[in-house]
DNA sequence: AGCACGCCGACT
DNA sequence: GTCGGCGTGCTC
């Protein structure tokens, strides 16, 4: 006997299970994942559409109570199946249930998403619909609903859907029976809401140079016989791979495919869309975090009709539903931010590829400092590789300085400014052109720590340091609990208790003292917060309104500045001493990536990168901006030490309100394991970096395999053993494969 | 969403 | 007792 589970119509939230229906045997060749079928359901087994989304042999309830499918839905949407297999596809390798995929690939239908209300209108005259009410008042109390919603109508003649079954709490059954004694009628209407509403970029003619050119006639060439292949397009900073980007969507146009291209939603500025615009005008739409999910639910609808052709966005914008999709292009892909952080974890770069196979479309990576993963593969011809190294106009690549920070303090300098900067500063100042400070954050910076016993303060709640923020308050970056910061260690007494000196904000106090003539912009979560922050601040620097621009991550993604030829980097060894495996890797992107900030106009540009451990590998190859040189280090570490892409890795993180019970399961998930396969390399349990969030305790297994199916195998092995253990109700699970951040 | 079931008050 | 209306809960 085989099942299938069917989930009905999707854009209903609150059916939002699946149900088991049994495949008739004539049928079980036809009936796949994605399939749209028609099943009774119901009492009186009205029939109605629905998807599979799983096929299994074991039933989850009483096997006589399962009712057979009818059979396969004729008009069912090629897209919609593609798109559930692709769950299905994700929820195997990624571990979750099928509705979490389903979640992330189908945007639901809310009430406010959809812009399709109904609206119930009055058809009675007054003078009818009076005689009506009378009537019915004069039943006594016998319709109260009836005389309600009859009542409402009389004073307003349209009413919409939700008002009537929600505020006035009428059911739907008496709307229907006003329908049909034709008192009222019901319409729906929707609209499109346009998130262009810019005008049209002005379209600039692009002429390739020999080397973008012969990179897209390379894969051209090889679309003569097939679309379907993996490229990683490998090109320094500069090198104008958008361009290369661009040519190959029009080339893909040309053949009446469509294109999705994903951007990190950070770089994802007006600058980048409207380069976009400029060349494709109305064929293209753009979706992004700030967009509410009606508006972005609207653009998938677009792309649903044919009224569009390429789709730009962040990562999930990879499930635009393009029934001919043609290419998908994901820029800068080593990017973080194609993981994804909530359940199912999956990595745009493998979905993306998973979704090409389905359409034989063409999948292009993009970067200049590509992932290691990444590169192995080209290397070894799972992808091909595509290689700019010129830039465009010849511009020269920036000159590079290590400054130790060692030596600095040796020398009796304390500032977190070493004097080689402060002396290129000046300079620029004097011949005014500008500097931009990049800061990592994300490191051990800002906390308040006791000089004499090393007591740092801590959130109670979360396990983690506190910041401190503007005056004397102090907050968890992950709860939001605040306190006010204490006077003496609350450990030893001791008074010499402070701030570790190094937020942005108060490096931008030590800039401004140190240069009291320059104009100094900051940059970072606090200064952005607004609707346009971002673009206000990079809009004024772009303008010269400033000398030095101070900030995170966040000013290093692909802006230009052309008077900008000043780049230093504060304390490059920040991202390094992060307890990931990933530090060496992020730390060469970071500062490639910062260094290509410089230089961008016509003046050549100078880096300086500061740090206390200046012969480290990727410190050294980032100031010569040699890849291939960090690869090869980074990739020899890579497979002694078993990480990925030498290995796969799989976090199984067990959450719980419990300590004890949380430690608990976690060991008997680790005993699952190692009694399916004792092959797999298996670590822990133990805690995870931050312990402890909101109170809920965090336990990491950890296990690593050359093979990747073999860890699924092991993640379904878990799955099912907290299917069969019913006391697992208090504690969750999760799985992370391939982690990309810390855990 | 739609359908049955069961409760409740009024009327034969 | 029975009938119609209305709220509630379930649908493999």
């Amino acid at each position: 006997m085989i099942y299938a589970d069917v989930i009905i119509d999707i854009s209903l939230e609150k059916l939002d299970k699946t149900f088991q229906y049994l495949i008739p045997k004539e049928l079980e060749d036809v009936i796949g994942l994605g399939t749209q079928v028609v099943i009774p359901f119901g009492n009186g087994s009205r029939r109605i559409k629905g998807y599979v989304v799983d096929i299994s042999e074991e039933p989850k309830i009483d096997p006589a109570c399962i009712k057979p499918l009818c059979g396969v839905a004729k008009d069912s949407l090629a897209i919609e199946s593609q798109l559930i297999s692709l769950a299905g596809w994700m929820k195997r390798n990624y571990g979750s249930t099928m509705n979490q995929a389903l979640k992330t690939v189908i945007p639901i239908k809310k009430k406010e998403s959809v812009k399709e209300k109904k609206v119930v209108s009055l058809v009675l005259s007054e003078e009818q619909a009076k005689v009506e009410f009378t009537n019915l008042v004069a039943r006594k109390g016998h319709s109260v609903a009836k005389e309600r919603l009859l009542a409402a109508l009389m004073e307003n003649r349209k009413i919409p859907w939700e008002d009537i079954t929600g505020r006035l709490h009428v059911s739907t059954a008496i709307i229907r029976e006003f329908e049909k004694n034709n008192w009222v009628s019901i319409s729906a209407y929707r609209d499109y809401r346009n998130p262009i509403n810019i005008d049209q970029g002005e379209k600039k003619d692009i002429t390739l140079n020999e080397e973008q050119q012969q990179v897209v006639n390379q894969v051209f060439a090889h679309w003569q016989q097939d679309l379907q292949k993996t490229y990683l397009l490998y090109g320094v900073t500069g090198s104008g791979k958008t361009q290369v980007y661009m040519e190959l969507i029009a080339g893909c146009i040309e053949r009446g495919r469509s294109a999705i291209v994903l951007i990190p939603e950070i770089a994802l500025t007006y600058q980048t869309v409207m380069r976009f615009y400029g060349r494709f005008g109305n064929k293209v739409s753009i979706i992004n975090s700030r967009m509410t999910p009606g508006e972005r639910f609207d653009q998938f609808e677009r792309a649903k009709n044919g009224d569009i052709q390429i789709m730009v966005g962040p990562r999930s914008a990879l499930f635009t539903p393009f029934s001919n999709l043609g290419i998908i292009i994901i820029d800068e892909e080593h990017e973080t931010s194609y993981k994804s952080e909530t359940v199912p974890k999956y990595h745009a770069r493998e979905t993306a590829i998973a979704r090409a196979a389905m359409n034989h479309a063409t999948v292009v990576l993009g970067s200049a400092t590509p992932s290691v993963e990444s590169f192995a593969r080209a290397k070894s011809g799972e992808y091909e590789l595509l290689t700019l190294t010129k830039r465009v106009e010849e511009k020269p690549l920036p000159a590079c300085e290590i400054v130790d920070l060692r030596q600095e303090l040796r020398k009796g300098n304390r500032s977190i400014l070493s004097e080689r900067l402060v002396e290129l500063m000046e300079d620029r100042l004097a011949k005014g052109e500008q500097t931009m400070l990049f800061i990592n954050r994300r490191g051990l910076m800002g906390f308040i720590s006791c000089r004499a016993c090393g007591h740092v303060i801590k959130c109670p709640h979360c396990d983690v340091s506190l910041s401190l923020h503007r005056g004397s308050k102090m907050q968890c970056h992950y709860c939001g609990y605040e306190t006010e910061q204490p006077k003496v260690c609350p450990e030893c007494g001791s008074k010499y208790i402070g701030g570790f000196k190094a937020g942005t904000q108060k490096f931008e106090e030590v800039v401004k003292a140190r240069f009291p003539q320059a104009r100094v912009l900051r940059m970072d979560m606090d200064t952005t917060k607004g609707k346009n922050g971002h673009q206000q601040i990079l809009e004024a620097f772009s303008n010269e309104e400033a000398d030095i621009l101070i900030g995170t991550q966040m000013i290093v993604k692909g802006h230009d500045f052309p008077k900008v030829t000043l780049v230093g980097v504060l304390a490059a060894d920040m991202s390094l001493n992060s307890s990931d495996f990933h530090s060496a890797e992020r730390t060469f992107q970071l500062l490639t990536q910062a260094a290509g900030r410089a230089g961008r106009g016509s003046e050549p540009g100078q880096v300086v990168i500061q740090t206390y451990q200046p012969e480290h590998y990727s410190i050294v190859a980032a100031s010569q901006q040699d890849y291939e040189k960090f690869f090869n280090q980074e990739i020899l570490y890579r497979k002694i030490m078993g990480y990925p892409p030498a290995a796969h890795m799989l976090v199984i993180q067990v959450n719980g309100a419990d300590e004890n019970r949380a430690q608990m399961q976690a060991e008997r998930i680790a005993e699952v394991i190692q009694r399916a396969d004792s092959s797999v390399i298996c670590m822990g349990p133990s805690d995870a970096t931050i312990a402890r969030i909101n109170d809920v305790y965090k336990k990491i297994l950890y296990l690593k395999d050359k093979d990747y199916q073999r860890l699924v195998k092991m993640k379904d092995a878990v799955e099912a053993y907290i299917l069969e253990e019913k006391e697992l109700k208090d504690i969750s699970v999760w799985f992370d494969f391939d982690p990309m951040s810390g855990f």
